[in-house]
DNA sequence: GAGATTATCTTAGTCATTAAGATAATCGCA
DNA sequence: TGCGATTATCTTAATGACTAAGATAATCTC
């Protein structure tokens, strides 16, 4: 096989790859918009909640940079998760200027509950793999992360039209 | 190696994929949001064309049940989006109460403009890939494509709690 | 051709978000 | 130490996308 070109063989299976990697994207967006609904959240507040899952806990301008707003928005959405019982939010002993959230605990699984269904038709698609097959899986997505991380930061800082005229 | 019991690796490779997976998800649900607020679009607006893109034509209820929001709001977004240049709308000669909406042919490039980065930098990431190995990656998206679809509409139907009481 | 259905549009009101600037705490340096 | 600069969050006013409910108008059905 070495030193054969399978050239055409190969970019058409890229063009297979890029068509349906933008798809499941797309998809996923709006899969994300069906359960922040579903929960009674607004999108950026699902992000919110589920970094701080991840994360433990965060500065609210730590939110605002990976929600993508601004720091007034963080403000209100800390009053709405606040009062719907989802986060704490208490200033740090240490710089008094910040605030740290964290999610309560106990809400956390109620997070999870709407992917469950999902978690589980992973959980099936993925049986058929060898354990090789996973590991290449998961690196891909690991680089997918961090290229997403890398672009945001660009289209954040690079751009130079960030808004219609109009606004 | 066949028999051998990689059990516990494959429990964690498992994990690793999904977390990594559930992690892209979000991070390109972001992105989106960051592409459409350079385009000067909503993320609405961004689903329709994306629709458009692909489909070429469609009417304006097609379009709301799409981008999963109301006939209403359709209608100012088309609004929005003729003002702005990106579509035609007219009404279907063979049934006048429907409104036929296409993507102007000379803006599609433009809308894969703030991509254009991202492809590139997807394509270097594959470079490195065997023919197979790409393979199983677009296999393994268009698995995931399916599942998104399926979920979906369950999530729309199924759901009993479609709102937060407030609203 | 009358009533039911379908597709889009209108209207009024809601709410998350932004921009700009205020407030308050911390840092850096003379 | 103390003062100006910086950093983190909050406030305010305004914007605009969105929804619900119902209006309008075209098409089906019998």
């Amino acid at each position: 096989m070495a030193g054969m070109s399978d050239e055409p063989a190969r970019a058409s299976a890229i063009t297979d790859l890029m068509h349906a990697g933008r798809e499941t994207s797309r998809l996923s967006t709006v899969f994300r918009y069906a359960i922040a609904d579903r929960l009674g959240l607004t999108v950026s507040d699902l992000e919110c909640l589920d970094f701080l899952a991840d994360a433990g806990s965060a500065t609210a301008g730590q939110i605002a940079e990976r929600a993508n707003v601004t720091t007034g928005a963080v403000t209100s959405m800390l009053r709405r998760l606040q009062q719907a019982g989802w986060v704490t939010a208490e200033r740090d002993p240490a710089d008094r200027r910040r605030v740290i959230v964290t999610l309560r605990p106990e809400r956390a699984a109620e997070l999870e509950r709407p992917y469950e269904r999902f978690a589980h038709r992973a959980a099936q698609l993925v049986e058929g793999y060898s354990v090789a097959e996973i590991r290449l899986l998961a690196r891909h997505f690991e680089r997918m992360r961090a290229m997403y991380l890398a672009e945001l930061t660009g289209l954040r800082d690079g751009g130079p039209t960030r808004r219609s005229p109009s606004r």
